[in-house]
DNA sequence: AAAATAGTGTCTCTGAGACAGTATGAG
DNA sequence: CTCATACTGTCTCAGAGACACTATTTT
């Protein structure tokens, strides 16, 4: 670790580590995956059917095709992504539903000791997906799930019953509450929340959509025209819901995705007054 | 690709690329270091002593200490940026003018081909430094060196001269290029200009590097009032400067960062507009 | 009929930015 | 002395949020 002589430690170090010879280290794709149903922000997980953390939800994910000395089979991370969540959801990863994604990096992670088996750096990916099937099991996953965030007690880390939360295979909840703090700032600025809808939409469903990943309820009348006063958030379609509000109400309008990449203003959440320090 | 059994696949997939057995992938750290002098936003660069890019500009990095199968000398992925970065600057890793920088994680980076030898995937830090003393090349570094961005042409893509812009090395431009982005927008809504600065630091210092990174110039008055309005950005220390500005005027007051971790409001940047859509 | 919802109008308060103005120190 | 600079005051305008109100649909 600490040596008087920084060349020789650095010409040793990497005669040591070049990995055509030595030290191999895996890298994984792990996606948080996230959509709403039911007005509640859903994850999706595996159940782990083998060692480590058997019968433990877990992160779909799996290993990079990394492509060995030719590189041949080498695929890029994003595609990797894809591949994982099409293998899980059982859905064509060219075109179809998936093409709707929206897909991001979310960060790496890479602790020794967080894979007990090796060292795995786990490249973490964060998609928005509109409404989709329910997954089925493939491959070693013994069950494969959309699931409630909230059921999953992750939010108050302090109030965790240790019955109640159902925890997470290696460091997947810490990777999985990344992704939640990552979605909920991409809403106030990015009109990615348009992502979890289809290709088309209401103001109230979109707002429905805030309220699930923000955790919090919104002002129906402000939210409707701060949405419509950000250019470029939605488009009209000119058309109308054919059905009410649930409980009654007027048709709401239909929209589409607008061509902003950012909002601006941006639509701030209300409470964030405690998380600034 | 695409195969009619999933199972199969699957299995098949998870037998192919055991890394204990198949398939090395390296994995790197590179560090885009950021500091401020003369006014002017500057990187950290090495220049490459060996093949391949021999001879061109390239981020601090090299592999991370993976630990073999015993996982003796594994190290963590902030580990490791936090001792390239000492060991291309000279500067000791712990305690020290290296421990008032920050690090943050900026993204991974493993597009296959990306580095012709092999595959690599390649984790990138971004780390705010106050002015710290010239770099002196070591290892396999045959120079090293603070360069301002600007002299890089990374800005307009499309108005680069050929012979203007000093290529990096790899993907190191994009590398750069992203945490370039990254440090402006984080500007806007925490703190960390003042990771630029020292311990102490007048408002007129604190401009001067919002302005360097941002660059565009600020309304000097309002962004005054501005800084001292957020609540817990700054914190004065009662002092004075014990100079006056560079061409007259009173002594500025001290400051010290305060214990906000986000700013609220932001502090956003003029010239958001073009880039909306 | 009753209740809930979609959408709009209006008022208030905060904050950003433009501008002016004063005090202070460098050259 | 001259000029740049630190800092403060003031004005205007945009936008967020609270509230009220109407029209429309479900139950």
């Amino acid at each position: 670790m600490t040596t008087p002589e920084p060349e020789r430690d650095e010409s040793e170090f990497l005669a040591r580590y070049d990995p055509r010879d030595y030290d191999p280290v895996s890298v994984t794709v792990d996606v948080v995956a996230l959509t709403i149903r039911d007005g509640a922000l859903h994850v999706l997980l595996v159940r782990r059917g083998g060692p480590p953390y058997e019968g433990m939800w877990a992160l779909p994910g799996g290993f990079v095709h990394a492509g060995g000395q030719a590189g041949a089979d080498a695929e890029d991370l994003p595609d990797a992504a894809v591949r994982e969540l099409a293998e899980e959801t059982g859905l064509s990863a060219k075109g179809g539903v998936i093409g709707r994604v929206h897909l991001e990096q979310l960060g790496t992670y890479g602790a020794p000791g967080r894979d007990p088996r090796m060292r795995v750096i786990s490249v973490a990916y964060l998609a928005f997906a509109p409404e989709l099937p329910d997954p089925e099991a493939g491959g070693d996953a013994a069950d494969a799930a959309w699931v409630p965030v909230g059921a999953l007690g992750l939010t108050e880390s302090a109030a965790q019953r240790p019955g109640t939360t159902r925890r997470l295979a290696f460091d997947h909840a810490r990777i999985l509450s990344d992704g939640l703090e990552r979605a909920r700032g991409k809403l106030e600025y990015t009109p990615l929340a348009t992502a979890f809808c289809g290709g088309e939409f209401t103001i109230p469903e979109l707002r429905s959509v805030y309220e699930a990943v923000w955790g919090e309820e919104l002002h129906a009348g402000n939210f409707h025209r701060k949405v419509l006063s950000v250019p470029g958030f939605v488009e009209s379609t000119g058309e109308t819901s054919d059905r009410g509000g649930r409980r009654g109400g007027p048709r709401p309008r239909l929209y589409r995705p607008g061509d902003a990449r950012l909002l601006h203003p941006a639509l701030l959440r209300p409470s964030r007054e405690e998380q600034i320090r």
